[in-house]
DNA sequence: AAATAAATTTAGACAAAACTAAAAATAATT
DNA sequence: AATTATTTTTAGTTTTGTCTAAATTTATTT
């Protein structure tokens, strides 16, 4: 496997996950920032490699194999995101594009080491979930704060958007996985929400609300 | 900076230290296993980026640019298998292929904080140097146990072959980074070696000796 | 010093992964 | 249903790093 490959079927996984028929080429293109042409060729590939099913214009979708190689490349990402904000101090911000390299070294000891020595992490820095050796991913319900009610406890979970900006946008909010959440008010013509966090009051946009999970 | 052009760069510069003139082209493509014909363009490529003085039938030298991506490349090398001993409980001899991989791996910031966190290691596990973040080596005197004089006291301090099979020979016999060890004979014919290491006596060959660093 | 051997370089080709431009298929509109 | 727009694929190039085979240079022998 090629890095360029578990790249294609890392997206291939992120899309299906959000829109669970086939996954379009320009899709792909898109989010790897190359070509439809050049999509076409990987997906010929892959399928050769039988970790695609591919029809010509019908978009793709992982095969078993090619979901369990997809999951095993998402575990790896989110174990060394956990290493390296819980070991090496990284801010949660900082650890997306360093994973994006350290999520393509091979060796599967390495791996289930890293997993050990970090105590089987079953989130990231981020509330997503980790795949476990087997690919085996621990789901736990959560909705997003835009969905939420009025006045009751929520937690914060996770991130939707993981992009520095948002990250560094809630550190300067103070909010941060496990902080508690109420809405006091939401404003109907643009959905802004005033909340109360960790005790503080705090007003937010719809695309905040948007981008937050809560449980 | 490809993760070949950094290969070439790391080969260059283990050669240069044992032979200090130019290094030859057939000693690079022994070493990266590949033919002369590749390595004489992977040359004038990296002359042309100023990381090797280069002419034709010469062999090369490194430039200080190109002397110093080869230190931050086995610096990270060393580094990662610390990391690889200390932290994820592998032993010396399963690290070296890790390692390769992971010494490729960009960020800057990652290999600082992986310094720091590690302690700021002075030698990896095979008592090899590692450079500091500006390429300085710590010098220490050593010899090989093949040069070693009669009935003196020596610590063992590195090991010149780092090969699996060496590692697990030397673990068979528990020699360690830091055992004791005391020449109590030596045979002229083959030049073996009768020693007292860590209070036991053993018999090693010349190839052995000629392998182990000692002070 | 000439002849032979070894090392090195050149020339031309190939595979992987990308690209551009044109053609074909599907989707959306009128 | 026909036309237009969009998406996708095909065909042909490019770049990187490798290769083989042939040519050239350097080193070694006789």
């Amino acid at each position: 496997m090629t890095i360029s490959e578990e790249n294609y079927l890392k997206v291939i996984y992120h899309v299906s996950l959000v829109a669970p028929k086939g996954v379009s080429t320009n899709a792909i293109a898109g989010m790897l920032d190359t070509k439809a042409s050049s999509v076409t060729d990987m997906l010929k590939k892959l399928a050769d490699k039988n970790l695609v099913s591919y029809q010509k214009y019908q978009g793709v979708t992982l095969t078993d194999e090619g979901l369990h190689k997809a999951k095993m490349v998402v575990r790896k990402h989110r174990l060394w995101e956990v290493f390296l904000v819980e070991k090496l101090q990284f801010s949660w911000d900082e650890v997306h594009e360093i994973a994006e390299e350290l999520e393509h070294i091979q060796s599967e000891p390495l791996i289930d080491k890293l997993d050990a020595f970090l105590g089987f992490p079953a989130f990231d820095p981020h509330g997503d979930p980790i795949p476990n050796a087997k690919g085996v991913i621990n789901k736990v319900e959560k909705e997003l704060l835009s969905e939420a009610e009025l006045n009751q406890l929520y937690t914060c979970v996770g991130v939707k958007d993981s992009s520095t900006e948002f990250l560094q946008y809630l550190d300067k909010q103070q909010i941060a996985l496990g902080s508690t959440i109420k809405i006091l008010e939401k404003e109907p013509y643009d959905k802004t929400l005033t909340l109360e966090i960790n005790g503080k009051k705090l007003t937010i946009s719809n695309k905040i609300a948007t981008n937050l999970y809560i449980r």
